[in-house]
DNA sequence: TATGAATGAGTCTTCATTCAT
DNA sequence: CATGAATGAAGACTCATTCAT
């Protein structure tokens, strides 16, 4: 019986997503998910307070597992490897793991980003560009102190939108369905580009030189 | 007379841009608009065909003036100026130019990008990304034919996220508020960034030579 | 002057009328009678009391002329010809008449017949099939009396689907756009499945002796 | 509780039925047939898709019917029965079976026929009368066929508008609310009319001779 | 827990007509 | 006569949510 209950609302949550994917959140009616997932339109109202809490519920993982993310991205160690000198920059942890995050919940990104408009998501992008932003500021900081030379009077904007263009990237990776090799691809292409702003924009010298 | 009926006109739109940007395009209902400018909800139909033309009204100039700077941008002018050597990048007209197009107009593109959810202009950001890449990578053509030794291999999806990239940025500046001042300080940021970042990725020597 | 306001009504007429072939009477809307006839809108109120007026002005001498072709057909003088002998039945001035009658006024009738769902003529058809029956009812009368021996024993309902049959096809020729040639030989072909038609249902032999 | 349910649509049906046969279906407005069938408004559209359907579903039936007895009627086994000769007419089965059954839809086919503008169903009778051409010629060749001496040479307009006269038959026998008795006495006189018509327009001898 | 049924507030849009000037 | 402006009632339809059982 429990696992009966349990058997339902899956199928609710497979039913809900399946249209959200399709038709976006607004166009998803409720008639149609009970219809589709054979509940009656009320019983889902057993199960979920609201429209709202089924996207919720839905993409309540890749939350869960993004803010595991930030947290060890604020982790100070990062600031300690010196990427501007690597040179095969896929080799980076950090973006691969990043890739394959976002590839693995692909299409529940691509739910977050591009089809939540009328729910409480439809903002999103603008929470993770904020989260983002935070995140490179302190990264900053923490550069600053290991690497006093540089500059880093940057202006918390350019950072808003770097950090922008960043989730940006994420919103059409996934929109695009690139795949791991042609994610890893582009990111050599991105992060080439990346590297040589910031370091002209932090007036370094290819190869820093730590403090001591 | 005459002078009344355009002042209805005004107070209509000015009514239903107020709200369009306060309460977006899709949470403007007609009826409150109506009751808002002090006119029959019927009669705001004398005025405009439909929600739509009203705001199509509201962003006419806007899309007059950017058609106007595409247009010019387009001219393979822009490709003999080798930016790259410059340094003063405030300097550099077009993005003067933009950047105060863009002040002007600064609500009207925050209502553009981040309110007309609803209209037919719900996907305008991808539209305008569209051309910009269109246009960048037309721009980059002219730019190998004139320094064939520079790297232009670079795949469009790149050049799709940087397009994405600007008009984030413009849809940022629009809805930060910033002012002139502070706009041109980004500005200079972001081509700092923006000319190390291509200069690394289409491995050119800070000053290039050009092609005899 | 009066000239003028002649023209004025003139005009309204001519784009109504030709709006109301076109898009029919009920989605012709006054704004657009207006708006082509480079009249405001209230302004045709002071020229016609509403929309069916304009209407009715428009078909006005079509109804004029049926009304006299009605009275002398219903003339006893008719019942004389005793037309079921005439072998060229184009010849029949009656036919020819009509004929030349519907022709000149084709685009009326097919307003009339057509394109008039929402106004007061929308019924039209009925009235002049039951004008038709009676019309015809008292032509076979005339006939009994001069030829007693024919079956004049006919159901009205027999006559009001003969009359519905005539005015069908007369609807039928303006809306399929026949010219004259085309009418004459369907009305041959018409004519000869009628008398032939009547013959057998008044079991007359084919020549008819006239009551002494 | 699914009586209750089969109960509330019923009477939508009937409500609505019985607006659209008083009034028309354009003139049958939803908010009236929600105020009579003791229903909300919105409930409605938890039963029906829109204002169509409804209708739909009320002549569905008569549909159904309708499509059997065209694809009987289509069999070449009617060709051969040689009903020139036969004198009694009203026993053919043919029109008895079509008498009942308009008979049995009377309202229904009243509606469809005179009550149907703004429908999907406001061009029903030329969609009939097409049908009704098509079987006319076609049936008309079989019988060129068969009695090769005959003159099939009949314009397909004419055969269109005897195909437009039945079906305005069948229009006003439902509209005029003849009994059975009624219909067989006019079904006689039509037929002998039809049969003398169609007799001399083909130039056939009463009595054909099949073809050896 | 399940369900059938209902709902109310909302959406945009249309149009002939009128009124004051 | 002309006009600018206004109007009111009506139209079909949507949808998340709730209630009684």
């Amino acid at each position: 019986m429990q696992v009966k209950k349990e058997d339902i609302k899956k199928t609710i949550l497979d039913v809900a997503k399946k249209s959200f994917i399709e038709k976006g959140f607004r166009k998803t009616s409720m008639r149609d998910v009970a219809k589709e997932a054979n509940v009656t339109l009320s019983n889902i109202y057993n199960y979920f307070k609201n429209k709202d809490e089924i996207l919720e519920v839905i993409l309540h993982p890749i939350f869960v597992e993004m803010e595991q993310m930030f947290n060890r991205h604020n982790d100070p160690y990062y600031a300690t490897t010196n990427w501007f000198e690597v040179e095969d920059l896929s080799e980076i942890d950090d973006f691969r793991e990043h890739v394959k995050f976002v590839i693995r919940y692909q299409k529940e990104f691509d739910l977050l980003f591009h089809k939540c408009s009328g729910s409480k998501y439809e903002n999103i992008k603008e929470v993770f560009i904020d989260e983002y932003t935070e995140s490179s500021y302190n990264y900053l900081q923490l550069m600053k102190k290991k690497y006093p030379q540089i500059n880093t009077n940057i202006s918390k904007f350019f950072i808003h939108t770097v950090a922008a263009w960043w989730t940006q990237i994420l919103s059409e990776i996934v929109s695009h369905n690139l795949n791991e090799e042609e994610i890893a691809q582009f990111l050599k292409e991105h992060m080439t580009f990346g590297t040589g702003g910031w370091q002209r924009l932090m007036k370094i010298s290819p190869y820093l030189k730590e403090k001591k």
